[in-house]
This record gives structure tokens, C-alpha cells and sequence, in this order.
RNA sequence: GCGGGGCUAGUCUAAUGGUAGGACAGAAGCUUCCCAAGCUUCUAACGCGGGUUCGAUUCCCGCGCCCCGCACCA
């Protein structure tokens, strides 16, 4: 159990993250990361893209400009669909989306007015607040994004990318030469995404400035299920809410042949299950804190026609949090830039010419680091961060029992051996409970201690975290065996 | 953006219209040496700005930030 204070305390205590700019008051919807909340970060950003890109031999990362003219988002749908006109009721200050007040009205869609076209509507409609019945202010244009000005005379309108999506799809033709036409192609973009967010809240949860880490994969729809055939042999179950009981905090365990029988493509299904693999497998996330959750139709993208968020239970959060999904867009967003810079998109494979589908894996980095922080806190008598071996900022910690009679000598020489293959710490202060207890709260997995016994060639202790249990491991095998116990191949614990 | 609550060392907190105290953490030393032991010493805070006042961390106003609810979340 972790509240929200407990998870934002440790990290800014022991140097994971905290508010950007707290030196001139704070700045909203921005955080930095301290060196622990850089490795870990770091840490989990490498084993996403080793399993993700790991899915196919024809998957890359790629890296795109984080600003990106009006043009390019205009035909994306962002510079429409991005921006809300809104509406304040000068009475009960209830604020509302303008075109919602008016299709409300009308009931027919009401799309790209103008603040002043929506005051004029609202005029001769006589629309009053739906709440109080009060008389609505003066509509104003809210746009998500940042708008920027390029050269001298900003002459040259841009905006920070709202996602890192839109540069993979704008590369789409260079790599489908440069990887030499072939479908399934896989292109992943880990960076910075920007959206001004109305009221960024609960950490980094909402925030004005993140990372995503998405992986879109384009493919034709008639051939897609061939090259990802969906394996039941396991039985693997796959856990879900549907759009209905998204509130409640249960999943269903479906088999995935029968979430094919639901509708699902196969293909689409193979995702479900190879995401759910790398939360359960890799980052070790408890199955029942895992699940899928349908979107319906009303709360869905307008260019995804299949949808499905990827949710983590966090105390810290209240319950299940967004913390990706997995979207199949179809061919909305190629077309949509085949249209707007009038280059065909279209290709050939095989037998057909077609503009590629796309579905596309997108995950909230900063929400999984905060999501892996809530799960592995755990505070008893003693605060551990339980964090999955690999993720661990630190690896390894030595320690010399005490400072005296050559041992500290025998600790440095282990260390700078540990530190040639693993990210070490060495540590002399305190007692050596301290310096378990320090190595605890930021979830190093295993610690070295050099005593006495190390001198008379008896080896050093290695102790794990969770079980505290040690064992003695001889100096020249303790790179070996820290790296099996890395793996998981073997264990301090019988 | 609206409403509510809040802001004191790194963290958690106490008190006060007149010297801001503690705990934990951190540093140094002594001592001990396998799970935050003990002792000594030290470092370190009133979010920012304005007003009232002889004097404001305290009262008032504005701003910032955080949390909760509403709205928003392509």
C-alpha cells in the first residue's frame, strides 16, 4: 500500500523525481528526474524497446524533430481536433465545449467555428447554462497544443508535437525504402510529447511535458494475421474489463481464441497477449494489478476503430490507471498525410498497392515509471522498493563490514571489478544496517559485504533485498554469480 | 478554468504578532561491527510579492505551486 505522498516523498528524497523549477515557485505540469529516476527510467525504456522491437526482424527505432510545422498537424486532424472553444457561465462558472452546447442544441455536429461564430450561435439559439440556466460568457479557443513561431518574423507557424506518433508517420515512405518494402514494418519513437494540459495533476501523471514510447507497426490488412499467428497452445488467458464496467476494479480472464470469437482480429489479439507478457513477464506487475479496458465508441479517437487502454492498479493513484494502449488506426493517419502534402502514400506488396494500415502500442513512460515506484514500494518495518532486479537504479552495492585491518582495500578492489559489468555503489558510512537500509529504499537488489573472513580468501556475502538472506560467494565468482541472480537463473534464496 | 483545502530544514512535523523547536535523514568524530545501536558536534526551513503594524512565518490582498471535487483529456 502506497499513498500518493509516500511514493512522491521517496522519489524526491532519494533523488528519482520531483517538481521542475521549485526554485523560482514551481512550474506546473513539469518534473525532473534525479540520477535514481534517470536509471530507472532508463532501465525500463531498454526493456520495452528490447521487447518490442523484439516482436519482428523488421521493427526499428527511429528519432524525429519534437517540433512540427502547422502543415503536417493540420492534415494529422490536430489542429482541428486539438482545439476546444469554451464557454463559461458567468452565473455558477460552470465552463463547457462550445460546439457540445451547440450540437446539444441543434443535434447536428457543429465543427471548426470560430469563438465568434459559436457567440453568435449561441445568440440566436438563446442557449443558456444547462446547469443553472445563467447566461453564458464570452466563448474563448483553448488549443492543446503549443503553437510556436519560427525564425526572425515567426512567420512560420509550428507547434510542439502532441505526440511522437506523428513523426513516424511522416517517415513512413523514407524507411519503407530504406528497410526495402516490406510489410510488417515496425518503427518506435521513445521521446519527449507536449500538450497544455488544462490542470495537470497527480504527479506525473498528467503532465505538460512527457515521454512516449510507441511502436507503429504498418501492415495490410489481408496478410497481417499470417505473419503474427496467434499461438492458443498455452491457454494463455488475457485480462479485460469491457467499456461497460470500466469503473468496477475487477478483469475478466478470457482465453484469447475467445476474444477472437468476440470480434477481435487475431492479430489484434497477438498484441493484447504479447503486451500483457512484457507487464506480467518482464516487469513482473502483480497479474491481478493488470488490464486491458475497452473503450466504446463515444470515448475512442475518431480514427481508431479498435481500442483498448492498458491499466495498472496504483494505491497511490485510487485504483486502475491509463498507463498505454494498444490502437488500431487503420489508414486514417497516412491518408490523412497523403492528402494534406498531396504525395501518395500508397505502396506495393506482393499482389496489392494499398496505403498501410497502422496499429500502434503507445505507452506513457513517465506513467510506467511512476506505476513500477507504486507497485514495488512497500513499507513495513522497514521501507523496500521492490523494484524488478533489471529496473534497479543501482545493481550491486559493497560494503566493507568495517573500516579497518585492509579490509575497506578488499571492498574498493571488488568494486571497481563489480562496476566494470554492473552499475555499483560503494559505501562506508554508517553501520552496515544503514547502508542495507539506504540500498532498501531505492530497491538496489543486492549488496556485497567484505568482512574478515573475505581476507583469509573465504569470499564476500552477497544479501538480497527482499528476503535479506545472504550468501557467501567467492571473489572471483562474484561477477558471475551477481549476474545469475540478475537474470533470475539463480537465486539468494533456496 | 471554477470551487474547497493546504504550503515551516532533504523528509515528516511543532509553536508563535517580538530569539522558529523536534524527529528522522545528512556530514564530522568516538565506539561497535551483518541489518537504520549509542554518545558528541555540525549543516539545514517559514513558497514569492505587496499591504497593515514599531515589528509579520503568524493578520489581509495578489501570484505561484500541491492535493481533492467539477470541467477538460484529440
Amino acid at each position: 500500500m502506497a499513498s500518493y505522498d509516500d511514493v512522491m516523498s521517496l522519489s524526491v528524497r532519494r533523488g528519482f523525481l520531483w517538481p521542475a523549477a521549485e526554485l523560482y515557485g514551481g512550474f506546473g505540469g513539469f518534473y525532473d528526474y534525479g540520477h535514481n529516476g534517470v536509471l530507472l527510467r532508463r532501465r525500463w525504456e531498454d526493456l520495452w524497446t528490447e521487447t518490442f522491437l523484439g516482436l519482428s526482424d523488421n521493427y526499428y527505432l527511429i528519432d524525429t524533430t519534437t517540433i512540427l510545422p502547422e502543415a503536417a498537424l493540420k492534415a494529422s486532424g490536430h489542429v482541428d481536433h486539438f482545439t476546444d472553444v469554451l464557454v463559461t457561465c458567468t452565473r455558477c462558472g460552470e465552463s463547457y465545449r462550445g460546439d457540445h452546447l451547440l450540437e446539444a442544441a441543434t443535434h447536428v455536429e457543429e465543427e471548426g467555428l470560430t469563438p465568434a461564430e459559436i457567440d453568435a450561435r449561441i445568440r440566436d439559439l438563446k442557449i443558456r447554462c444547462p446547469n443553472c440556466k445563467g447566461e453564458l460568457g464570452p466563448a474563448r479557443e483553448f488549443n492543446m497544443m503549443f503553437p510556436l513561431g519560427i525564425g526572425p518574423t515567426a512567420k512560420d507557424r509550428a507547434y510542439l508535437r502532441p505526440e511522437t506518433a506523428q513523426g513516424v508517420y511522416l517517415n513512413f515512405k523514407r524507411e519503407f525504402e530504406a528497410l526495402r518494402r516490406k510489410l510488417p514494418m515496425g518503427l518506435a519513437i521513445v521521446g519527449r510529447a507536449y500538450r497544455n494540459e488544462i490542470s495537470p495533476r497527480q504527479g506525473t501523471y498528467r503532465m505538460r511535458e512527457f515521454l512516449q514510447a510507441e511502436l507503429q507497426i504498418f501492415f495490410d490488412p489481408a496478410t497481417f494475421a499470417d505473419f503474427v499467428p496467434l499461438d492458443t497452445s498455452a491457454g494463455e488467458r488475457i485480462r479485460i474489463a469491457w467499456a461497460a464496467e470500466k469503473n468496477e476494479p475487477t478483469a475478466h480472464e478470457i482465453a484469447a481464441e475467445a476474444v477472437v470469437e468476440r470480434g477481435l482480429p487475431s492479430w489484434y489479439v497477438y498484441h493484447l497477449l504479447a503486451v500483457q507478457r512484457f507487464y506480467l513477464a518482464a516487469l513482473r506487475i502483480p497479474r491481478d494489478a493488470f488490464r486491458f479496458a475497452e473503450l466504446d465508441e463515444k470515448e475512442r479517437a475518431f480514427y481508431n476503430k479498435i481500442h483498448f487502454d492498458i491499466q495498472i492498479r496504483q494505491e497511490s493513484l485510487g485504483g486502475f490507471r491509463e498507463v498505454g494502449g494498444v490502437h488500431y488506426r487503420t489508414d486514417h493517419d497516412l491518408k490523412g498525410h497523403e492528402a494534406g502534402s498531396h504525395t501518395k502514400q500508397a505502396v506495393t506488396f506482393g499482389a496489392s498497392k494499398l496505403v498501410p494500415h497502422v496499429l500502434e502500442l503507445s505507452f506513457g513512460v513517465d506513467r510506467n515509471v511512476w506505476a513500477v515506484l507504486d507497485l514495488a514500494f512497500a513499507k513495513g518495518d522497514r521501507l523496500v522498493l521492490r523494484l524488478p532486479p533489471r529496473l534497479a537504479p543501482v545493481t550491486v552495492a559493497v560494503f566493507p563490514l568495517v573500516n579497518k585491518a585492509g579490509i575497506p582495500e578488499r571492498a574498493e578492489s571488488i568494486f571497481a571489478s563489480l562496476r566494470k559489468r554492473f552499475t555499483a555503489f560503494y559505501d562506508d558510512s554508517g553501520s552496515i544496517g544503514r547502508r542495507y537500509a539506504r540500498m532498501d529504499e531505492i530497491g538496489t537488489p543486492f549488496s556485497v559485504t567484505v568482512d574478515h573472513e573475505s581476507l583469509e580468501g573465504n569470499g564476500a556475502t552477497v544479501r538480497e533485498r527482499d528476503s535479506q538472506k545472504q550468501i557467501r560467494v567467492p571473489e572471483a565468482e562474484l561477477a558471475d554469480a551477481i549476474a545469475k541472480l540478475l537474470s533470475g537463473e539463480t537465486s539468494v534464496v533456496p
